[in-house]
DNA sequence: TCTACGTGCTGAGGTAACCTCACAATGAGG
DNA sequence: CCTCATTGTGAGGTTACCTCAGCACGTAGA
């Protein structure tokens, strides 16, 4: 593989990437949250009620910045913490009723951007990327 | 196209985008360079010497981040600023001999990384998550 | 030629999203 | 019961951005 398709297979992840980021800051402005305290209640959306650690897993980030994450998404009635009834160490992280119907609107909101960004593919390079990234990821 | 799938679109696209991070950041720790100031230094590579502000439009950034990626890689001697002799408002950046030299290294470095880390994916899937990246672009 | 306006860079100050390290509270095995 | 592992978090740091203000300089028009 040549030196410079490397250079701009790299490089131009981290473009899109970039954009993808600014686009979903946008999208999720009206809502007052970050991308990635969206990301985390998108985990406890799919997975439900999980401790603080497995949504630091599921993020792939350290527990010490789950922490924060949560913590702000605490702050903003979203997600409420709770104590494991099975292990008095652990915090169990929950999305509150309001957090779920917040839940809803940001993932509407996000399909509609998602569309605009990823309609620029056909149905099979779209196919293809997720496949790849898939891959990539393990 | 399903919420769903969107969602994991950008999601595998973020858990992607932060193994390459990571995996950079390793690469270039020998040389003490941080993965934006490597890209700078790819865009110098590339195009030349040019103004901060012309480097900021490569990077996508704005031309007070620009300043702050010239002014790690200064004090690194890497790179080096010098008077637009057509302007003297603007600033040239231009790689020192040194800079070059630290360049060849750390390109030939990230071509052994990405060959690791794209090596998971076989010749047409590099060939397509090229092109589909550089459509996202623009 | 003087004025008005635009451009190029940078100081000041801020934010998001991470990190490590240390520690207290708690659980689990021998 | 004693040791060791695990959970969450305070403290403090880093990277990579941003905006806003301001100075130095260029440019086009009166």
């Amino acid at each position: 593989m040549a030196e410079e398709e490397q250079e701009s297979l790299a490089e131009a992840f981290w473009s899109v990437a970039r954009q993808l980021r600014h686009l979903t800051r946008e999208t999720l402005a009206p809502w007052d949250v970050t991308p990635s305290q969206s990301r985390a209640m998108g985990v406890l959306h799919r997975h439900g009620t999980m401790r603080l650690r497995e949504l630091a897993e599921h993020l792939r980030i350290a527990p010490r910045s789950a922490t924060e994450v949560v913590d702000g998404l605490e702050s903003r009635d979203v997600v409420e913490r709770l104590p494991d009834p099975h292990d008095r160490r652990a915090t169990l992280v929950r999305l509150t009723p309001h957090g779920v119907d917040v839940g809803h609107a940001i993932r509407a909101a996000r399909a509609v951007e998602a569309e605009g960004y990823f309609g620029a593919l056909d149905e099979a390079d779209r196919a293809d990327l997720t496949r790849i990234l898939r891959t990539l990821r393990q």
